[in-house]
RNA sequence: GUGGCUGUAGCUCAGUUGGUUAGAGCAUCGGUUUGUGGUACCGAGGGUCGCGGGUUCGAGCCCCGUCAGUCACCCCA
């Protein structure tokens, strides 16, 4: 016998983990396209030189490689975001510009596993390319932010912030030629206690009392208009610091146009994001009630996206839900559905002779857009019921000889176990409708 | 990749200082004379104690390795 097992990082998902989702992925499509985002797809293998001409070292470790049958170096991808740059590079001439794509597909990495962390995950990438307009900044926060309250998520919080401002900060502060070590280390600020991170900024070799200023920088919270003005301390009379503080402004004032509740999107001037190749806005979302699990939905602005690959200029901005991560915290908790079928009405095979019958309406109920599974086998009812209460069904039809013969069907609630007599004789928009309303009496609350 | 912790039935765990055929609850399946489920009762299946080696008369309990999970670093979704 071979055991039967996955490798380190990679899981099956069972149905309610898989329901959930594809719920999630539905969502995000809808909202995607509600913003005009148009879907692609690239391959998952791609020539090793397309993934590695970023060179970053630690991506390079990360990197998924082999050598295939006719001898190419080739690797998984290993985000959606180097593809996106092949893939607008070898493109640009037939999708005109400026192009906005989502796209929602796995990708690998062969790093350490940890709670939400996995080295097979999905990402949900949506990115505007081609417009350096502060309009696609604004549309990629209000994306964010329709994003989590469609999925149903009450309390969350996008955090901003613009690279341009945290250059302008450096610049001021004479500090710009260690601005990746120093920006790194503010960008734990949420995690990390304040002293420590002190300390690692004088290792960099950040003199004392320009540390201090930095961390009262990254430090600032609360009101949008208050975090923003007294920023401009800290920018003074540095051009792209202002640019950058403009552009805040632009987002703040952005939201509040496009109806997000106050709150909703906060200035976090701690976030710079680790990629070195944001050069704008950058956003990120937690949970408030989780978080610890990290950003569940980031990205930002950059200047260059496919500069590797053509010397056209795409400029582009864009944000990733990291479907994964998002999924372990909502199972964490508890608001993942525990349903484990798609169907949510049930039909008991109850008379054997009547099997037609049960066919019939099965058809006729799906035909009104519902989902309808029928009981393969004529066990017995309790054990149907038990079954289809089980799996997560809403309702049950149970029709057996008596009411074929007075022309009526039970719909039962099989939550509540409360019981409907329906009378329909043989007319299948009674039975439709019934069946429909019932279900309508019967919505649940916000989960998964 | 480095370090800490963990690994007993599908799940949650019990298993005394190493000592005979390894247990419970829940879940699954079947039954309680076949037209009605989440309760009750009966029964069944399911574990070479993650895997491999070592110490010992004897190991689920000790040692080493390995795989997997988890936490921290790193990085990020």
């Amino acid at each position: 016998m071979i055991e039967p097992r996955t490798l380190k990082g990679f899981r099956d998902l069972l149905p309610a983990q898989a329901l959930a989702r594809e719920r999630i992925l539905d969502i995000a499509r809808r909202v995607y396209q509600s913003y005009g985002f148009a879907p692609i797809d690239t391959p998952a293998l791609e020539y090793l030189e397309i993934l590695t001409g970023k060179g970053s070292d630690e991506t390079d470790k990360q990197l998924y490689r082999f050598v295939d049958h006719g001898g190419r170096s080739v690797g998984l991808r290993f985000d959606l975001t180097v593809p996106f740059a092949r893939f607008a590079a070898q493109h640009v001439a037939e999708i005109g510009l400026p192009f906005k794509r989502y796209h929602m597909a796995p990708v690998w990495r062969g790093e350490n596993t940890q709670r939400g962390r996995y080295r097979e995950f999905m990402q949900c990438d949506f990115d505007t390319i081609g417009t350096t307009s502060a309009v696609s900044d604004l549309e990629t926060v209000l994306v964010v932010h329709d994003l989590l309250v469609a999925i149903g998520i009450e309390k969350f919080s996008v955090c901003v912030n613009d690279r341009r401002v945290l250059t302008g900060v450096l610049e001021q502060l004479g500090i710009s030629d260690c601005a990746t070590a120093v920006l790194r280390s503010l960008d734990k600020l949420a995690k990390v206690p304040a002293e420590q991170i002190r300390a690692e900024l004088i290792a960099i070799g950040v003199s004392d009392s320009k540390a201090s200023r930095l961390l009262e920088m990254a430090g600032l919270r609360g009101d949008s208009h208050e975090v923003l003005s007294l920023l401009e301390g800290f920018v003074g009379t540095s051009e792209i610091g202002l640019a950058g503080l403009a552009g805040l402004r632009g987002i703040v004032s952005g939201s509040v146009a496009a109806g997000v509740p106050e709150g909703r999107v906060l200035i976090d001037p701690s976030i710079a994001r680790g990629l070195d190749y944001y050069t704008g806005i950058v956003i990120e979302s937690f949970l408030e009630e989780l978080p610890a699990i990290g950003s569940i939905c980031s990205g930002g602005r950059y200047d260059n996206l496919a500069g590797l690959y053509t010397k056209e200029s795409l400029p582009g901005v864009g944000a990733s839900l990291g479907l994964d991560r998002l999924l372990a915290a909502l199972e964490e908790l508890e608001r993942i559905e525990t349903t484990t079928t798609p169907a949510e009405v049930f039909i008991v095979y109850f008379d054997s002779n009547r099997l037609e019958d049960y066919i019939r309406i099965a058809s006729a109920i799906r035909a009104a857009g519902m989902n309808v599974e029928l009981y393969p086998e004529p066990k017995r009812v309790g054990q149907q019921l038990k079954y289809a209460d089980r799996k997560g069904f809403r309702i049950a039809i149970v029709a057996g000889a008596n009411e074929f013969e007075t022309g009526t069907v039970q719909i039962k609630h099989l939550a509540s176990q409360s019981n409907l007599i329906v009378d329909w004789h043989g007319d299948m928009h009674i039975l439709t409708d019934a069946v429909h309303s019932a279900l309508q009496a019967d919505q649940h609350g916000h989960h998964l």
